[in-house]
Parts: structure tokens; sequence; C-alpha cells
RNA sequence: CGGGGUGUGGCGCAGUUGGUAGCGCACCGCGUUUGGGACGCGGGGGCCCGCGGUUCGAGUCCGCGCACCCCGACCA
């Protein structure tokens, strides 16, 4: 419960992040160092999340499906640069039933070796391909240094896993994924990204190319909200996994992978929220719009909590996801705080005044104070509700994508980069040598993020190193 | 794994030169309150991280562990 100011976010981010995620009601810490416990608050979230990723999963045609968690470790090694990217930090069962084990399992990390195993029994012709499959579960790895949401040892997420006859359509596939990738942060979570290709030290363990999404945090760092990899045909030589094709000639299949996990929450919470707490994009939000009565003697509250429960069903069955916070003993100002923590994108006051004039107190969370305040006949209510909601979706897009770009700076040199990431993204000519880049990362530890798709024509002098060109790149400290 | 820090009711902390543990919040009960974080009265709850030592006596002093947090390296 809220019983205290929180840190202002421009003070400690860090401290203001930490302490809304457990205020906020979203998770707790798990008994075991790095885990965390999703609160149902915050696993409502989760679920409107999935839902919106479902639904344009099911769109392109993939299909869910369910893996084991436990992976025979010989699996893990037979993809020379996953094995190498993934070793450090696996969770390893050596014992079962009491028995040490034969070969020991690997708790899986992702499932692109598993996932390879199954498809090399399933795949036998290219009338087979392609394969369309998602997976909804949750992965470990053992980080060492970990923040709730943004790395956790155990994660939630989805994992698609897809085969293809050629390499146009694996990559087709890779794109097309980022594409929902993006449209989903922008249109779901308010969130505008940065899309991109990864540079060889950033992508995958196993992939020819990974693109991820990068998305500007409130302190101006960069989070990867979100990965689609090519992984061409490296796991399926690793897995066997081959087709006949037309010609009956045996050809390796193309493979691809993407994910998007809790750690997208994090992004939430750090792009829209402010001082008071969250700010929920309404379309995500579990609750998007709570009813704070208000009343002083007991005949004003027989008639206030009457009219919220009319004001309850009118919005239910008109498809809000609506609360009624009915609690005794808590005064409204506490209430008006609590769901503010919480981030619920709209507040409806019903008090006795409202009930006299048959009209409610809206205020919204995006703007606060006086100016988001407005009152708003009953009659009609609900359609001014889903209007209300929908303008301010909107409105937090557009905050975020200008926040973004203020934040977005095009330096040509060295200078002016290493200013630029002191709290925000830099888009720069790159050469793209790993040198320079690892450079950069030593002198002002912002990385290299992703090469944008949307490239400009012609060239430039690479920001560090200052030979020719023909890239840009965005750089930023990430999380 | 390197550097730093902290372990005392659920949470946040105090605890003096060693003398047998306290405050705020939260929780429970009753009453008064309720348009921006209400108040009064009463109440419950602690092997002071663990083990060993010094001492008549250890939350406090000394060893040795363990755990967690912060800063680096590594990472969705």
């Amino acid at each position: 419960m809220a019983e205290d100011k929180l840190v202002s976010r421009s003070e400690d981010f860090n401290e203001w992040y930490n302490t809304l995620v457990l205020r906020a009601d979203l998770a707790d810490y798990g008994p075991v160092r790095g885990t965390m416990i999703i609160k149902p608050y915050g696993w409502t979230l989760w679920e409107n999340m999935q839902q919106a990723l479902d639904r344009r999963f099911k769109a392109t045609g993939h299909l869910n499906a369910g893996f084991p968690m436990l992976i025979p470790r010989s699996f893990i090694e037979r993809e020379a640069s996953h094995v190498e990217g993934f070793s450090p930090e696996l969770a390893v069962v050596t014992v079962g039933g009491g028995k040490e084990l034969e070969e020991p399992l690997v708790v899986r990390p992702t499932s692109e070796t598993i996932i390879g195993y199954a498809y090399s029994k399933w795949i036998k012709s290219y009338r087979d391909l392609p394969v369309l499959i998602n997976l909804w579960n949750s992965v470990v790895r053992w980080e060492l240094r970990t923040k709730l949401f943004l790395r956790t040892q155990e994660f939630w997420w989805q994992e698609g896993h897809t085969a293809h006859a050629t390499h146009a359509e694996a990559q087709a596939e890779t794109l097309q994924m980022l594409d929902v990738y993006l449209d989903f942060a922008r249109n779901e979570a308010a969130l505008p990204a940065y899309t991109g290709r990864k540079s060889a030290s950033e992508k995958f363990p196993g992939a020819d190319v990974t693109y991820s999404l990068e998305a500007v945090m409130g302190d101006g760092k960069a989070l990867q909200a979100a990965t689609s990899h090519n992984l061409g045909q490296n796991f399926a030589r690793a897995f066997d996994i081959k087709y006949l094709d037309r010609g009956n000639e045996l050809q390796h299949c193309w493979t691809t992978s993407w994910g998007l996990s809790t750690r997208f929450i994090g992004a939430i919470v750090m792009a829209h929220g402010d001082d008071q707490g969250l700010v929920l994009p309404p379309r995500l939000a579990p609750h998007q719009a709570v009813i704070v009565p208000i009343y002083k003697s007991e005949e004003e509250q027989a008639m206030v909590l009457e009219a919220c429960q009319r004001v309850r069903a009118m919005l239910a069955d008109a498809g809000v996801r609506v609360i009624a916070d009915l609690r005794e003993g808590l005064s409204p100002g506490f209430k008006f705080n609590d769901w503010e923590m919480r981030g619920v994108p709209l507040r409806i006051e019903i008090g006795p005044k409202d009930v006299a004039k048959e009209s409610v107190a809206l205020a919204r969370r995006d703007i606060p104070g006086k100016a988001g305040k407005s009152f708003v006949p009953v009659a009609g209510l609900a359609a001014a509700i889903i209007a209300k909601l929908d303008e301010i979706q909107q409105n937090m897009l557009a905050r975020a994508t200008e926040f973004r770009d203020a934040n977005t700076s095009h330096p040509r040199d060295f200078a002016g980069l290493a200013a630029a990431v002191v709290n925000g993204f830099a888009r720069a000519w790159s050469c793209g040598k790993p040198e320079c880049d690892a450079a950069i990362k030593e002198q002002t530890k912002a990385t290299n993020r992703c090469i944008p798709l949307d490239q400009v024509p012609g060239g430039g002098p690479c920001v560090y190193c200052g030979e020719p060109a023909t890239e840009q790149a965005y750089f930023a400290r990430a999380y």
C-alpha cells in the first residue's frame, strides 16, 4: 500500500524504478537471488500484453505449442556459437529422483535446440513447410546482476520458432515479426521504438542476423525490447532439419526465432511512469478506470454507492475494464494516490454533488491536476469514457515519440557522441568495425544498439575512426 | 568474479563506555473521520543472520562463515 511519496524520477531514476515496481504491486522479490514473483496486478498487465501479441501471431499464421523445460546438455553443445554464448549462464540439473543423472540436463535458457530436435523429426518434405510455432513459457539464465523485470534469473516470454524452405522466406518472416513487435509497441504500449540490425558483437549466439527494437527510457537509456533472429541454416545443420524439395533434392531448412519478454513491462514503467507512479497505456492497463466514491454521512454513503454500482455496471457492459474501490476507512485522497501509483488511466469520482447533478468527475492519469479533470454527465458516460481512453492512448504515444526524438541527436564527431549518450541516443555514421564499437563502449559506456533499416543514402566519416562509412547506427547506454 | 556497504518485529531504522531491546509505518480492535496521502485510545508481534570465542553478563567486542544490496566486467 502506498504510504509515502516516491523518490522523484529525476533525483534517482534507479531508486524510483525499484520502489515503484514494488509499490505499484507489479512484482516482489523471490527467495532465490535474482528471481522475481510477478503479482496478480503485474501478471494481469502481462496477460493483456500476451493477448495483444497472440492475436497478431495468430493473424500471421502461427500456432502455440508447449515444449519441455529440461533439455539434454549435449543439445546446447551442438551449435558452436550457441554454446559459447549460453554456457556461462546455464542452470544445470545433475540429480533426478535422488540419483546422479547419466547426462546432465539444462533448464532451457531458450528453446532453439529442442525445437531443432523436434523439427528434424517432423519435417521431411517441402510440403511440411513452413512450420510456424510460438511458445509461451519461462526460461532461466544465471544472470550475475539482476533487476526486477529488466534482468532476472527466470523470465517469462514468448519465443517464436519457424522453419522455411528458402532463405528469402526466412528473412521475410524475420522482418515480419520485427514489424509485429513494432506495431505492438506503438499501438498497444504507446512506446515508439527504433528498429534495426544488431552489430556482429551484439547479435544472438547462433544467428546469422539479429534485429531488435530499441526503446528510449525516461532517463535516456536504451532498452532492447524485442528481438527477431534469422538463424540461417545454423540450427538446421546442427540438428539435421532437412526436407526434400520439389526436385527430390535434400535441403537444410532456414529457421528463425523471435521473442518478447516480461522485460517489456520494465520498458512501460520506465518510459511512461512519473513521480506519482505508473502511467499505463489504456489498451494494456489491468483497470482502465477506477471509481472512487466520496461520502460523509450514512445517507450519502448509500446514495453514492448505489450510483457507483450503476456506473460500474454501465461501463462494464460497454466493455470498459472498470473497478469500483469500495474499501471502507480509507480517505478519497488516499485512494487517489493509491491508484495513481498503479497507473490507472482514468479515475471516476462520485460524491453527493455528482449524484445530485447526475454527472461524475473524471481525472486523467496522463495529465495531472486540474488540467486533466472534467465533469461528464452519466447519460452517455460509457461512450465518453471510451473516447477519453483512446485520447489518452494517443497522447501517451505522441508524448513518448516527442521525448524519443528530443533525446536523439545526430553527432558528427566523437566528442558530440560522447556528450549525447550521457542521457540519450546518438545516431551517427559507423564503419561497423568491432574495434570502433568496443572503443566507443570503453570510453562512453554506450553500445551500438542497432543499425537502422531506414538508412539515408550516401555516407560520411565514422564517428569514431573517421574512415568512410556507408551506414548509420544508434548508440546509447543500455539496460 | 573484483571494489564498497549492510544484516535488529512484515517494511524502514535507532540502540551511548558491554547491563537483558525501542521508534515510525504496516497489522488487529473500538470510536470519530472521508472532494488530494485522517485521528484518538487500546492491542499483538523480535533465538538482534549463523557458528565459535572474550566476559559475571554480548545486539554491542574478537574470529570464521553465510546472505543480501550498490558500483564494475557479463547479459533478453
